[in-house]
DNA sequence: CAAAGTTATTATGAATGCAAAATTCTATTC
DNA sequence: GAATAGAATTTTGCATTCATAATAACTTTG
């Protein structure tokens, strides 16, 4: 299932701002500059103006009445919030997963399941990471509710600018894989409700956030600083 | 907490648009006329197709490259998915409510729902619905979790314009109500996780899509044979 | 008369232009 | 020297313009 390419201009720039935004490339609070970055991408305003707005309504940018353009603010409020969300929209996905999900699917997860157990007991974080992050987005994909997938996508671009800078604390980890237990138990049972809760309750939606809040102080005092 | 007027073009261009589609004088699948459009707005196609990516963004409208903005389609699925993931937001708002809701917060809800029980009573049906949304966004509300309340209203607004033509059987009222008692105890007693799965599964979210069926099929196809 | 090719028309995508608002800079006053 | 008023500059919002892609209309040909 790969991308159409959308040869409009307006899309290519709004990809490009919005990498730029998660890498931090633009802060934080910072003014975007509607005509340098015209011309850093080589367009004129028109297309970067209407990327902006589409930014705007994904929640990624704000914009003043005649006062341009400002990357969104991310409170620690804002993160809570909408890590909340991704929680019960996770739940949903376990749910709708357990029913929906082929025998092959719940192996192919289970696979996965496994090879993160073993990254965990060698503890390499980033490994983990990145097949634990398959997992859940297998079940997203598996819960075949296209609607969930495009508001959890656009949620997690959120607050992808932030979730780097994550410190992981052995009882964290050591919670965390249990629940994956649970998962497994579950799904292969085809427990939805209990899959579910499990999700819905998972640490990473909790946890991970309380260990960002000096993160996001920080960054606050520094875009506070430059204005 | 009265909304900032937008002094934007765009701002306004699109609520005019959003309206257009919600009562169906834009119909599903329908081409939306830029020139024509401008026209009836008495503006240039500059903020018109800003809005038009807005909108896009939003799920109302659908961007062909090179061949203009289209109304959305909304097919079954795409309606049932919808509601699945509403149910979830509400299971959520349900779940926050009852943690950060003020006491008076619940008499208020609880006198909304003594109205929306006499309401049944009388099968007040348009009465009912009235109070009945209150409650729902009461609780959204007292969830006290902004980018939920963004994303429900966001699906909200995408599948308002089926939502009229609603049909509902005595069984389905009857159930309905059930479940209503059943929420207000959960959230006297602040039983969140109960509070959230009544929500979760409440009729609203299941029956009304299956009323809809018909509906859908044939604003299908009509727009079919229009094309 | 149907089908395919060609031209004409229209619609879309993006750049430019222009007026109004906001910001910055300067100068004047206390 | 700080504060305020005013001019100059920049920035923003929107309209207009222009090139190109898509669609419609019209031939032409089998």
């Amino acid at each position: 299932m790969s991308k159409i390419q959308h040869r409009n201009l307006y899309g290519e720039v709004a990809d490009r701002v919005r990498n730029m935004i998660e890498r931090g490339e633009l802060a934080s609070g910072e003014r975007i500059p509607e005509r340098e970055l015209c011309d850093t991408f080589g367009v004129s305003r028109t297309p970067l103006r209407e990327a902006l707005k589409v930014l705007a309504s994904e929640g990624l940018v704000e914009l003043l009445p005649n006062r341009g353009a400002r990357v969104k603010q991310l409170t620690y409020k804002m993160v809570k919030d909408t890590y909340d969300l991704m929680g019960a929209l996770e739940g949903l996905s376990g749910e709708l997963a357990c029913q929906r999900i082929s025998d092959e699917g719940i192996d192919a997860i289970c696979a996965l399941h496994d090879e993160m157990l073993s990254f965990y007991r060698e503890r390499k974080a980033m490994e983990y990471f990145r097949v634990n992050q398959q997992i859940h987005e297998s079940l997203l994909n598996a819960s075949g509710n296209d609607v969930l997938l495009e508001m959890y996508n656009n949620l997690s671009q959120r607050v992808k600018r932030v979730r780097y800078s994550k410190e992981m604390s052995e009882d964290y980890w050591r919670r965390a894989v249990e629940d994956h237990e649970e998962m497994i138990v579950a799904l292969k049972q085809r427990d939805s409700k209990r899959l579910g809760q499990i999700l819905r309750d998972h640490l990473c939606n909790k946890l991970e956030v309380a260990s960002l809040t000096d993160v996001i102080d920080v960054e606050q005092k520094r875009s506070a600083a430059a204005s």
